[in-house]
DNA sequence: ACTTGACTTCAACATATGTTGAACCTGCAC
DNA sequence: GTGCAGGTTCAACATATGTTGAAGTCAAGT
């Protein structure tokens, strides 16, 4: 079943601004290259459903931890407007996914550098010198 | 004691863009930008020593996990030419720490999303409605 | 209906991270 | 000492990630 809930509030840019705590130009720059989708109204003003915000949120915290907003998009791709926490869910585990992953292979580079064998050639002289 | 060596052997450009795995144009902008450090020949050539190729390899994992090139080069800041273990421990030590701050950070707002306390007002609908 | 604050688009600017091309110079092998 | 592969600088270009300002439109209260 679905639980009676009347039509869904919507936010305005500036109000997304401050849910998520980024300029007004930033959210616009972000519904243009698909990180949150705006509805338009008849005078085309865009409205953001409740996850827009949210949405922002994670992918601030994602660039951070090195996807680019192309990459958080694709990601966010699936999501429906007001995504269910299954969907999330989803997002999440690839996300942690691909950030482990490129932590992973930061931490064996620096491994395999200090220890044992050279792979970095560190201090390296020329063996045939 | 310090172990009996000769002169170091020294790498131009596109030897440090070999062995590194990048084009020659961003080992000199990894040199104008502090990642790695060029000593200058009479002809003003430059020529790295056997970290530079290293330096750029962990540069680029660090850049994929979230870090800009001004924040690796303060990182790179403390390093010799020619660092030592201890040296690169250290700068390793720091590296993780900070992107694991970042996933941790990331991984918080996720799990704060999904479940109990819906801090991000997922699906949200006003309550004052 | 008016006013006014918030919205729209678009272009220009700004910074980060490189790449490319021109014009010129070095280093090394012969 | 000559040739030439590869080095130098500098400016321009390119893409990513935004911000700012101008010029005009919308929405909401009075």
């Amino acid at each position: 079943m679905t639980v009676l809930t009347g039509p869904p509030r919507t936010f305005s840019v500036s109000e997304v601004a401050v849910d998520s705590g980024v300029a007004p130009s930033a959210v616009r720059f972000y519904d243009n290259h698909g990180v949150i989708n705006a509805v338009r109204t008849a005078g085309n003003q865009r409205r953001f459903d409740g996850s827009a915000a949210c949405r922002i949120q994670v992918a601030k915290l994602a660039q951070r931890a090195g996807l680019s907003v192309r990459e958080i998009a694709a990601l966010f791709a699936g999501l429906s407007a007001d995504p269910t926490p299954d969907e999330w869910a989803d997002v999440a585990r690839r996300l942690v996914t691909e950030v482990e992953e490129r932590v992973r292979d930061l931490k064996a580079q620096l491994a395999a550098m200090g220890s044992g064998t050279r792979l970095c050639e560190i201090g390296r002289n020329d063996p045939a010198r």
